[in-house]
DNA sequence: TCAATATGATAAGTATACATATCAATTAGA
DNA sequence: TCTAATTGATATGTATACTTATCATATTGA
């Protein structure tokens, strides 16, 4: 079976392509910022005090990865962590007032970056992917990390 | 913008969905092999004594990459490296027996598998899905990094 | 209520991934 | 032909990712 035919290498090729198209296009924009740095500094904007099993649960991270996320976020200023005095063990994050600036910064830059992620496609046929990777992913619950 | 419309978000999830799904089914065959790691045995078979950078190259890897992704099938016992005597800066990579004994046992698992990783779409769905993602891919060259 | 279980987080270990720097060997060009 | 640029590989540093183990805290059920 060729590479060609295979799903696995496929999607392998377009998260290649899919990151490297982002961390171009933040580099472009002098913003220090990863894919996965974005997806949690948004859903933690979108759910102020989220804890990072809730964090991960949400954008489908693994449990123990959101923890070195979180960290490189913290490093940066973007957010603070906080103990939840309802549940000990629980680390609250928010975003700093620096954090809301980058993200509002970044948000349209990142969007505008969607749709050079699968420039080889028309518009319509980026619509059909769109449709079937959430039809893929979706299936069943999917495969959730954070569990 | 929602992380649903969102393809660098969706590719990203495929990706885990895709490498979750290689492993589950390569430790139910009790078979100790990553993703990359059969691309890179199966490239080595089908091209005996290439070398790590025209091996990196062939599957769209990274040079620094690649050299780690052989140290592992080089302690498994799966390929072995030697200096090309034409340009003593080559690594010529070959499998060994159990090196093919090990693809040959695996490969047909693999193929299986390539449809459950899109378990989510119907067989038309995921033709159309394959399409589109070389499509995607195969842009002006596209990105290579091993350049 | 007290033990068993579950859950949030972290640590350690393994495997990608890529950028950048460096070294050695090769090739190209003045 | 001799230097400059290129190329194969490795080293270093950063960032994901996931598994398993462990710790601390919560929750639950007998």
């Amino acid at each position: 079976m060729p590479l060609t035919a295979m799903p696995g290498h496929l999607i392998r090729r377009l998260h290649q392509l899919s990151t490297a198209t982002f961390s171009e296009g933040m580099k472009a924009a002098g913003i220090d910022m990863t894919s996965v740095q974005f997806a949690a500094l948004q859903t933690i904007h979108d759910t102020p005090g989220i804890d990072q099993a809730r964090l991960a649960h949400h954008i489908a991270y693994d449990r123990a990865t959101i923890g070195g996320v979180v960290d490189r976020l913290e490093r940066k200023g973007w957010v603070t962590r906080s103990i939840n005095p309802e549940d000990k063990r629980a680390r609250q994050v928010a975003l700093t007032g620096r954090g809301r600036a980058i993200l509002r910064k970044a948000a349209p830059i990142i969007s505008d970056l969607q749709s050079d992620i699968l420039s080889g496609l028309s518009d319509a046929e980026r619509a059909q992917f769109i449709a079937l990777a959430n039809k893929a992913v979706g299936v069943e619950g999917g495969f959730d990390p954070s569990r």
